[in-house]
DNA sequence: CTATCATATGAATAAAGATTCATATGTGAG
DNA sequence: CTCACATATGAATCTTTATTCATATGATAG
């Protein structure tokens, strides 16, 4: 054994309550997505209305192409929808679990300013 | 103009619901930490009850050391606390919304496998 | 004190990821 | 058909980040 002291008893018990490893990956994955800045703003301005590419970028101040790059992310994840609109794309939220997933970090650092 | 068709209300009226960018930097800074599959891990084991640094390590099956840098991380980000006991050290959750920002994240993969 | 266990930490390496640049695709106007 | 606009995408670059290795710190037992 690694080390000298004795926890096989703990361990084991939250290894049963462990979920799979796979879905710990996935979970990762999952909020890797939520864990850039770039794509939680993109996330957040859809948060009232659908926008194109090019409005995506005006507004965040960033190249067409990396904005295309990160909503292909996005839309590979499911986060988010695309629909054609004449030649414009125009990119939607997907799933209202991004908004509450996004509130609840929200919730979190707004809690930890009050206790300052 | 960078571009040529016009979204320029759309934008307007974006901009006013998007918090700071200070916030939206933070929010990202946050969901980052629960992107990482080993921090996750360390996370969910400490649901149930706390655990010392070498349970963790033997628990995930990884090096002391890997466990410990990550753990600074989630300690300093205050999503973990520390506690002294003879020779060990001893960590716990910090904060439910831990829980809860995974929870979200658990729900929202949960039911997407359901649609499949 | 000293030896040993538990943990922390700095530096180096390796791997992952974001942005840019150049260019391709796709669509509608004329 | 051709041109211009909107978007997508591949490759290259630059940054960030996770892990390892070696070692330092800190604490208790004897």
């Amino acid at each position: 054994m690694a080390h000298k002291h004795d926890h096989s008893q703990a361990i084991k018990a939250v290894c049963e309550q462990l979920p799979s490893d796979e879905l710990l990956c996935d979970l990762g994955d999952l909020f890797k997505l939520f864990g850039d800045t770039t794509r939680i703003k993109i996330l957040y301005s859809l948060f009232e209305s659908e926008l194109c590419v090019c409005a995506i970028a005006e507004l965040l101040k960033m190249e067409q192409s990396a904005i295309s790059h990160q909503l292909k992310i996005l839309k590979d994840a499911k986060l988010v929808g695309c629909r054609r609109s004449g030649r414009t794309n125009v990119y939607f939220l997907a799933d209202d679990h991004v908004r509450s997933i996004i509130y609840q970090g929200f919730e979190h650092l707004t809690e930890d300013e009050e206790k300052q």
